[in-house]
DNA sequence: CGAAAATTTGATCGAAGTCAATCATTGTGG
DNA sequence: CCACAATGATTGACTTCGATCAAATTTTCG
């Protein structure tokens, strides 16, 4: 609760993105939400932890990642107006399989799921905007999972680079490579462009 | 209409498997929903359609799918208690690039947009049992891109037969195969104990 | 029963992985 | 504030899994 404007703010930019709230709603929303402002590298998350909080992201990017077989594999970004969490974890309630870390500086909004469920409980427009959510979420996955299953690595990444054209100037690109599911090694033949045809 | 009992045990079904309906939901839910039971190989939904409807499998299976370079890739199964749509079109408004079709004679409640809408905003229990679809169909459709993106042919293949294991009786092969982003020959070569090391 | 559809089997090829070494960039402590 | 360690990225040689192309075989169903 650094700065009860700026959780405000954040509240409304929750609002407009996702689905409109009452202002009976936001100030409820208010009051079980809390925003923070951490350095790059904190990890919000840890795998094997219980996962009780989930982040939309103000100001920052954070990535969430998995260890398999040692290797970390990132399994998902947030930029500004996003949310991030060990999704299996939050929403199954089963320890996680994720870290959530921050790429930057970044400034986020944290709320419980004890908290989503009694705003869910009292406000339905609380509700629909969490039916909003995952209905994007859902969007989002499902239209990877296309990009995944018959896409050449240089075509995904291009797909990548679409929807985020940014992504290469602030996410190293080891993040990215395991994210497309390629090798770095692959990822560095794809960007460089003397090994076009 | 086919059979109005059947529609409401079809409502009951919704309701015990995602999210508790009051009855007075219920009974909007009767007044919103069909019932059908249509033969094998039915087309649903046509790919360049506008979309606006889903559907709800009380019996039977459907799969939906879509031409890639005049490839058939199936995208999605689904069986009892499970819904389907072409999900681009029911949840974006755009034409669907999917097609939806019965792989069994099948019987299921279909609803529109239109009126998921109305019960939506009328009813908050059933907002929530949308938030509760979204949600599982979210969690499916992440374990699936951790299964494509790092596992071999083989493991992609016992991950789905751990999922599903009828259905290799009850879905031909070659979509089995589009469904794992293999081919029907490397599929064939999985499942043929010979090949094994 | 016979045609069409589904599946299996075989031979070959290529995209991307692995392993290994080098080069570049960043940031921290002496 | 520079040095040098640590991290990040590139390049090269070789390998492998699964794709492709082609044909045979089995199953399904009118």
């Amino acid at each position: 609760m650094e700065n009860p404007q700026g959780l405000e703010q954040a509240i409304k930019l929750v609002s407009d993105t996702y689905s409109p709230l009452t202002e009976n709603t936001k100030a409820d929303f208010k009051q079980a939400a809390e925003l923070f402002t951490l350095e790059k590298s904190t990890i919000l998350i840890r795998e094997g932890e219980h996962v009780s909080k989930t982040y939309f992201i103000v100001k920052g990017a954070a990535r969430a990642f998995y260890l398999k077989d040692g290797k970390d594999i990132t399994d998902w970004f947030a930029f500004e107006n996003e949310f991030i969490t060990s999704i299996d974890g939050f929403f199954q309630g089963t320890p996680s399989s994720y870290f959530i870390e921050l790429l930057e500086p970044t400034t986020f909004l944290e709320i419980s799921m004890q908290n989503i469920n009694k705003l869910c409980n009292k406000h339905h427009d609380f509700d629909r905007l969490g039916r909003m959510i995952t209905t994007r979420i859902m969007l989002q996955l499902r239209s990877r999972i296309v990009s995944i299953q018959f896409e050449s690595a240089q075509q995904k990444y291009e797909s990548l680079l679409k929807i985020r054209p940014y992504i290469t100037q602030r996410v190293p690109l080891t993040h990215i490579a395991s994210y497309l599911g390629i090798t770095l090694e692959t990822l560095s033949r794809i960007r460089n462009p003397k090994n076009r045809i």
